[in-house]
Parts: structure tokens; C-alpha cells; sequence
DNA sequence: GCCGTTTTCGGCCCGACTGTTTTCAGTCG
């Protein structure tokens, strides 16, 4: 097992655990476990050889050995035990929002319900009203929350699927037969949420199959749905669709633009074909539009084109990225030089382990600048969020004399560490620090982190008064959407975005994965009104920079260029946005 | 189950919110 299989599976017995109603300690400690060693920095195996694991804090002799257990053995004989006890669908209870172990017990010990379906008929049936603790509103509540997880299932965040797609580009590109290859589908357009995962690749058509075979006998594959001669859908672990499509390398720039779409930019591109060329354009080309019965399929595309370039050329456009295919006006006008993540010069809101995070400023600096960055924008929680370590006034000071210290460091390397804090917004929408506490910061990043249940009414107003503070920065994960499978802060991002412009006051992009950021559409209205993001990491440890990578992308989407993306800017001129406030 | 010790067992983060209660339990971050 490696390193998240490991965790995974102490994770899962810190919740069935929790489902058993055992010791909450013990709970706790193997939930702790999980996160330890999911966000460990030095390899486990190596650990577990020297006899080290209990040097970890939180992992003690029995957890040590189950770890060794699972590193030698590939399973952990507890959890299937564990798990043998409780029927397989009992934990899928436990993903409507607000039903957690104490709830499911109840309704399995009481109604032996042990699945979706069944505590679906249940409250259907008032059943679960009656319950002692239950009432007329949670029997709603969870009727609400299972039509909820079936909207979304079958739905992935962008983090998962470009993972699970990265290796399956990788072997079909390693693949003798094949000439070229890409994603396709809104993966390639770098929408928020995918459905299924799409693959194109061209190849001889006496290849195909050969193609076609490995893909659904790969590694990854738990499920084989369809294959046929060119075309084949799988499932991968953890429950992706990935669907493979394999043409001839003449129609492959046409076959990836019709696959990338969107469907809306398909219709778009088709109807300025017909318009503006008297020609029909499908995947496999452009014809006459005159003969529909003799297509492109048979005939060839009446405009040979090798590239997507040469498709948009040859109906007068200039080339259109994937991010900006929705139909939004992208075949009206010029389009925006679209930022890309070399264009970064430096990252705010990273933590270290004055609070939650894994490494210490240095090791967080140093691995900033290695990337090439110019700074970093140090900011742990404030004092309100003290299961996450916030820091109290008197650290926060400690903190500023370290960061001199390290500046001092530094300032021969032309890399700077901006002091900051992520303070909280109470619920009266004041700050968690005073404004003099707040003072000696070069920025000041305002979250939420409780109260997610406010009115939309009072939670946009809370938001919209941080904003208005002279005092702060920036706004943190303005989480403004449904996440998937659970609720996100209800709140009126139109208002929170205007405020933003009124008060000047930055956004940011944040991409880590369990924010899911503002819809796309959003960010197009944020740059309308002069408002500028940050693209940030939510870095608690050096692996988390990765998040910039995909914090472009959702900036791409939203239209967004390197003059509405301040850390595009070099060290002296970010110094000046900061003052400005 | 871990930690820290007052070395052998007691304490382990906590406040807000919701829906159920009539003083609290469950869930969440």
C-alpha cells in the first residue's frame, strides 16, 4: 500500500469505529493518524524499516504496527474485520450532509436500514420522524440531502479527474500504434466539476483495436462498460468514467474539437460554418453543405485540417483555448492573452506550523523560491481557529520577529516572505484581531470558517463589512457554489463582488482540493469590474504548490489576464499593491 | 489509541448551529 492507501484505510477505520460507538479518543486518534501520515513528508517505508514510526507524534506502538502491517502486507486485517460487520451500504449514509455516525446507527439499529434507498423509502414512509431525536424537519433534511448526493454523483472536482487521467494519457501515448492523443471533453476545458473523462487518440485503423484492448486491460481499470472497434468506456478506480475514441490522425484536430465543446460552442462554430462557408462541420470535418448524404466521414474534410489552429482559420477566427469554449463570446471579438502559471512571480496564502501546517516558513520559502518564485505570502489562522492552531496575539508577534529574522536571510536572493495573517470574519462580520493587531501585517487575508449556515442575507453582509475593513487584503476561498456532495456557504457573490470593486479589495483563486472556488462565470464578472484575484496555494505543506498549477486554470476560465492577477507582478511592484490595501 | 507523566492512568479543542428538546445531542469545521 503507499502512502494515501495507507491513510485511506486508517481513515476508514476511525469511521467505522466511530459507527460501532466506540471510545471518541480512539476515534480521534486514528483519524489524527490518517492525516499524519497522509500529509507525512519522509517516506513510510523507509520509517518503518529503521523502526522509527513512533517518533511521529500521534502514532504510537499499535499504530506503528498496523502501518508495518499494511506496508508489508497490503491490507490491515482489523479493518476488514471491521468492515465484514457492517452491511457494505451503511457508509453511504454517512455523505448526506448533516447525517453523520450517531444518526446512521439510529436508523440502522431502529429501522435496519442499511442503505441510500431504503432510508429514502423510510422518510418517505415517516418512519424516521417518529424516532426518538428525529423530527417532521430532519426526515426533510435528508430527503433533500440524498436528491443532493444523486445530483453530484457521477460528478468529480477537476483535482481528481486530472489525476486519475494523467496516467492513462501517459500509457496511451507510450502505446506503438498511436500518433497523437489528448483529453477531451470539459477535462480539457478546465470546467470546476467533470462528469466523465474523455480520451481521443488517432491512429491506423489496423492499430485500433490493438489500442482499444490495452486501454481496457489497463492497471487502473475496475470495470469495462463498452468496447467496441474505436470506441470503449471504462470505469477507473474510484468511480471515474473514462471513455477512449480512437480516428484516423486525418480527423483527429476535427474529432478533438468537436470533443472538447462545449456542446454549445460545437453549435456556435457549426452554424458560423454554414453561415460564413456554406459548409456543414462535424467530427469528422468540413463538407458542402449541399451534400449531406456524401459526408466528410466517406469523402474527407472538404478543408484538410491538421491542427484545431487551422479549424478556427479556416472560418475566419483566431484560435479559441478549451477554458474560453462555452459559448460566452469567444468567437465575437479578440480574445485575451490568457494566463498561464509560469506567469506567477510569487504566492500568498501559505501556512506553516505555527499553525496547520506540515513545514516551517523557511521550508515553505525555500521551496517557493526553488520554483522560481519571487515571494511568499505567509498567513496562519488567527487565534478564533484553535483546533487548527491559530496563533493569539502575543505569537502573531513572536511570528513578525521570525519572519525579519528570515527576511534578513533572504536579502541578498531577491526573494521576499510578506508577513500576513488568514484572520477570520465573525459573524457580525468584525475580524478576529483588532485593527492594531492587524497593523503590523504586510497583508491581511479575511475567511470564513464558521457560521456556514448564516441567511445568505447575513452571510453576505458579514462578508461584504470584512471587505469594507482598510485593514484587509484580500478575500480567502470565496466558496460562493454548492460543493460537491455537501453545502457550501450559501452566499451572494454578485454583492461580495461588487463590494470587492467598491473597496478595491483583491479575490482569491484558490485551488486546493477541498475548496471548490467560485463558478467561472463569476470571475468574468469580477474582471468586468476591475476587481483583481490572487492565485493562491491554501499551501500547508511544499506538495500543495501543485495547487497554483490548477488556480491558472480556473483563472483561464474565467477570462482572466496577468494584469487581473497580482502575483503576476515582480517583487517591487507587489510591494506597492500590498501598502495600497 | 496516544501522550506525558505527579511512572501506570487521566485527559484528550471547542464554539456555533440545528432540531430536537425544555436542557441537550449530533454534526461540522
Amino acid at each position: 500500500m503507499n502512502r494515501q492507501q495507507i491513510a485511506g484505510t486508517l481513515a476508514e477505520v476511525a469511521t467505522l469505529l466511530e459507527l460501532r460507538g466506540d471510545n471518541p479518543f480512539r476515534v480521534r486518534a486514528y483519524a489524527n493518524a490518517a492525516r499524519i501520515v497522509e500529509s507525512l513528508q519522509e517516506d513510510l517505508a523507509t520509517l518503518a524499516a529503521e523502526n522509527r514510526l513512533t517518533e511521529i507524534k500521534g502514532i504510537g506502538t499499535d499504530l506503528a504496527a498496523k502501518i508495518a502491517e499494511m506496508l508489508t502486507t497490503d491490507r490491515l486485517r482489523f479493518h476488514d474485520e471491521l468492515k465484514a460487520s457492517f452491511p457494505p451500504g451503511l457508509l453511504d449514509l454517512l455523505r448526506i450532509p448533516g447525517f453523520g455516525p450517531k444518526k446512521t446507527k439510529a436508523v440502522y439499529d431502529q429501522l435496519q436500514v442499511d442503505s441510500l434507498e431504503k432510508l429514502e423509502a423510510a422518510c418517505q414512509a415517516g418512519r424516521v420522524a417518529k424516532l426518538a431525536g428525529f423530527g417532521e424537519k430532519s426526515q426533510q433534511k435528508i430527503l433533500e440531502g440524498i436528491a443532493l448526493l444523486r445530483q453530484f454523483s457521477g460528478r468529480h472536482h477537476y483535482h481528481t479527474a486530472v489525476a486519475a487521467a494523467e496516467p492513462v494519457l501517459e500509457a496511451l501515448r507510450s502505446h506503438d500504434g498511436v500518433i497523437r492523443c489528448s483529453v477531451a471533453g470539459s477535462l480539457r476545458r478546465c470546467r470546476e466539476t467533470i462528469g466523465d473523462v474523455d480520451f481521443l487518440v488517432s491512429a491506423k485503423p489496423v492499430d485500433a483495436p490493438g489500442i482499444i484492448a490495452d486501454f481496457v486491460g489497463m492497471a487502473g481499470v475496475r470495470a469495462v462498460s463498452a468496447q467496441g472497434e474505436t470506441k470503449a468506456s471504462v470505469v477507473l478506480a474510484g468511480g471515474i468514467q473514462a471513455d477512449l475514441r480512437v480516428v484516423s490522425d486525418e480527423q483527429f484536430a476535427f474529432a478533438l474539437n468537436y470533443f472538447t465543446g462545449s456542446k454549445e460552442h460545437n453549435i456556435a462554430m457549426r452554424s458560423r460554418a454554414l453561415k460564413l462557408k456554406n459548409l456543414s462541420l462535424n467530427e469528422y470535418g468540413f463538407s458542402p453543405a449541399a451534400e449531406k448524404e456524401k459526408s466528410a466521414k466517406e469523402l474527407g474534410s472538404s478543408i484538410p485540417c491538421r491542427t484545431e489552429e487551422e479549424i478556427y482559420a479556416a472560418l475566419d477566427l483566431e484560435y479559441v483555448p478549451p477554458e474560453l469554449r462555452e459559448d460566452m463570446g469567444e468567437l465575437a471579438g479578440t480574445l485575451p492573452q490568457l494566463i498561464v502559471k509560469e506567469n506567477l512571480r510569487g504566492v500568498f496564502h501559505v501556512h506553516s506550523t505555527w499553525s496547520d501546517g506540515v513545514e516551517s516558513i523557511e521550508a515553505m520559502a525555500n521551496a517557493a523560491r526553488d520554483l522560481g518564485l519571487e515571494y511568499i505570502g505567509i498567513s496562519d489562522h488567527s487565534k478564533g481557529q484553535r483546533q487548527a492552531n491559530g496563533l493569539d496575539e502575543t505569537r502573531l508577534r513572536q511570528q513578525a520577529v521570525e519572519v525579519k529574522k528570515l527576511n534578513a536571510k533572504f536579502a541578498n536572493q531577491d526573494f521576499r516572505i510578506f508577513f500576513g495573517t488568514e484572520v477570520d470574519i465573525l459573524p457580525d462580520g468584525t475580524l478576529d484581531f483588532d485593527d492594531a493587531t492587524l497593523a503590523q501585517c504586510d497583508f491581511v487575508i479575511a475567511a470564513v470558517h464558521s457560521s456556514f449556515t448564516l441567511p445568505v442575507d447575513a452571510q453576505t453582509e458579514r462578508i461584504c463589512r470584512a471587505l469594507a475593513n482598510p485593514k484587509v487584503t484580500m478575500l480567502a476561498h470565496p466558496t460562493g457554489r454548492l460543493l460537491l456532495e455537501r453545502e457550501g456557504y450559501a452566499v451572494n457573490m454578485p454583492e461580495v463582488i461588487a463590494a470587492a470593486a467598491e473597496h478595491r479589495k483583491i479575490i482569491e483563486i484558490n485551488a486546493h482540493p477541498y475548496r471548490l472556488d467560485m463558478d467561472w462565470r463569476l470571475w468574468k464578472r469580477a474582471k468586468e469590474l476591475g476587481v483583481k484575484c490572487s492565485i493562491n496555494s491554501d499551501a500547508h505543506s511544499i506538495e500543495d504548490y501543485q495547487y497554483l498549477a490548477i488556480g491558472a486554470a480556473i483563472a483561464r476560465k474565467g477570462w482572466l489576464e496577468k494584469n487581473d492577477v497580482i502575483n503576476c507582478l515582480p517583487l517591487k511592484e507587489i510591494e506597492k499593491v500590498l501598502k495600497r490595501g
